[in-house]
DNA sequence: ATATGTTGTGAGACCGGTCTCTTTATATCA
DNA sequence: TGATATAAAGAGACCGGTCTCACAACATAT
């Protein structure tokens, strides 16, 4: 009885050719599937390969060809509902293509992304999908240019790097949230997101790093503004990472003099975050609080009442972001671009209609 | 200005060491971090490569070393809440040790598993983490370890298959919300899986060939005989896949004229399914029927009323998973075992207090 | 002074495939 | 029948690392 104590050097295209005694090179042609064999050659290496039970050694097989067959996907974090629907759409277009994917996490920091994309390098994937976590640091992307290595960014723009990118029409998706609440008669909305920050509030626009939080805060403030509603800035509010956080930021937006009636969440577990708070402060929605979030999330649908949402089709944007980087790989002439995913608003009943 | 339009030969160690004037070797014992170099040559080496921007090829590192630093996992369900908590758990074990993690969707079928098995073999990864779909299937399975590549099973044991299995305590888990529910005067339960099946009956506990479902209904069934109840596998379904075909089995499982009190769901989708199949018959939970889910996903806590779960410690399965197949990795000698991670029953709102 | 040990460097085999080039066997044609 | 085209198989270089071994230079022991 033998068993796994050894790593047992693995059957090679040499041991196949030389039970079948054919060539290295023949038996290679078979096994590999190019070039020219005869029939009865093939019959017998074949059966030499399954008697062997010999499998193809890919690293070997990357090597001499120089493709892995792997792409490449750096995500903040594979636990969000968001990145794993993208992760899934990215697989699929994979599989379609006959591509693996390689997950790396970065947990949104800057150090981690760096060497998980030099990581994956190394690796000699044939492509990278990265969510890039700041838009202000870009060496690194650009040595994967550098490396020659096809590059999609995905939810996220970085214009100054000349790349394609995925992302959803994020600004858009602010402007038809924050006019729908407006229209339904609120005055003071708050924007919520669990970006890094010292402190709730936020200066300056462009200083938000990541380019799809920029973007709706700018749809957000831009609404409200041609609105005519003082101070936008002061609603959008940053630091939502965790659920204490979460209740802190909520609770001072709410004990605020001028306190807002409306909440809209960033992404699905700030949204999931601020229900909580609110459930724990004992406010009823939308009666007390109307609040809308980004992605279309399980939990969304099974609440009371259920959660207005701003679908994000993310399935799809992964699909894209991995068609995308697949045309790049092969080469396929094409311009660089930002691909833009529309969202759209699915009204449930976490808003009120207020006024008149 | 040169763009990525050509692979572009990459820098190798031949080419540091060429720029440092130094023997290949030399450098390579410099970028490698083994042997022994002098200061001085250290140095130029370094300049060079870093002049160059020299980046290991890993592939070749590989090669030559016989260890790919990769972990490959194979789980049915990214999507699934319960796999995408479990690979977070792998990959932090995994990051831990210095190993990265390569993940492949069997779909929870077979065929699919088998390839995915076969490419990761291929690939030459270190170690595989596999949740078999079906636990009567094993050749593959075998291969691996005939392969010299340590196995560990997830979330289902086989113990036909002499190798490390990391699992909830299903059995117990099951017997755990069964009492529950009986102890609070349910008599007729029905316990309902997303398992594949013709019609939604189950004739055979035996012919279950996930053993995690199989234990679950095992203590199930046993509660309820233990308890004298008449003809529990009569209660017991199968095929809730979707939504459309849980709104089937829920509608009929409930038209019975012995309808069920109370629902077990195999796991969280299956919970979520049920939760909307009962929503949409306009049921109201507890009062026209109770229902436990296994799994602590989001939506189980903000629904009205939160579900009454079993908490599987997912997370904790995963970890323990990756740290289980490091140490075989690295020939640490342990018998092989089962190792159980035990749940709890998390009492919430979806279960109510009948008779008496 | 010669033998022995140590340290740093170079030369080249090796991992397991792919792929080009060459050689051999067979088919086609004048 | 001999010349030439063509198909099939073999030999061996190559990918980019690691790693063994040989060897040189210098230090220490005898």
């Amino acid at each position: 009885m033998e068993d796994s104590a050894h790593p047992k050097r693995s059957v090679t295209v040499a041991d196949v050719a030389k039970a079948a005694k054919v060539s290295k090179a023949t038996a290679a042609r078979v096994l590999g599937g190019y070039g020219v064999v005869s029939a009865k050659i093939t019959d017998q290496v074949m059966a030499a390969a399954a008697a062997l039970e010999y499998r193809p050694n890919e690293l070997a097989r990357s090597m001499s060809t120089g493709r892995s067959g792997i792409i490449g996907v750096v995500v903040g974090d594979i636990e969000n509902a968001f990145f794993s629907l993208a992760v899934r759409g990215i697989s699929d277009a994979a599989r379609l293509a006959g591509f693996n994917v390689i997950i790396a996490n970065s947990g949104e920091e800057l150090d981690a992304e760096k060497s998980a994309v030099d990581l994956l390098i190394g690796k000699r994937v044939d492509g990278l999908i990265v969510t890039p976590a700041r838009c202000d640091s870009i060496d690194h992307l650009q040595h994967v240019r550098r490396a020659g290595v096809p590059l999609v960014l995905f939810d996220r723009a970085i214009p100054e790097l000349d790349v394609d990118a995925v992302t959803g029409d994020d600004r858009d998706a602010a402007i038809t949230a924050t006019r729908y609440l407006t229209g339904q008669g609120h005055r003071r909305l708050a924007y919520v997101s669990a970006m890094d920050a010292e402190d709730d509030g936020l200066t300056d626009i462009a200083r938000i790093s990541n380019s799809a939080v920029r973007e709706r805060v700018e749809g957000f403030v831009s609404v409200l503004t041609e609105a005519g509603l003082p101070n936008p800035l002061h609603y959008v509010r940053l630091g939502a990472t965790n659920q204490q956080q979460t209740d802190g930021v909520i609770k001072r937006l709410l004990s605020d003099s001028a306190a807002p009636t409306a909440l809209l969440a960033s992404d699905s577990l700030v949204g999931l975050r601020i229900f909580k708070s609110l459930q724990s402060l004992g406010l009823s929605i939308p009666k007390d609080v109307s609040m809308i979030s980004f992605l279309d999330a399980d939990w969304t649908s099974v609440t009371v009442p259920p959660i207005t949402i701003v679908d994000q089709r993310v399935y799809e944007m992964g699909k894209l972001a991995g068609e995308r980087l697949i045309a790049r790989i092969e080469r396929t002439p094409l311009a660089v671009e930002r691909l833009r995913v529309s969202t759209s608003l699915v009204v449930r009943g976490s808003v009120a209609t207020i006024g008149r």
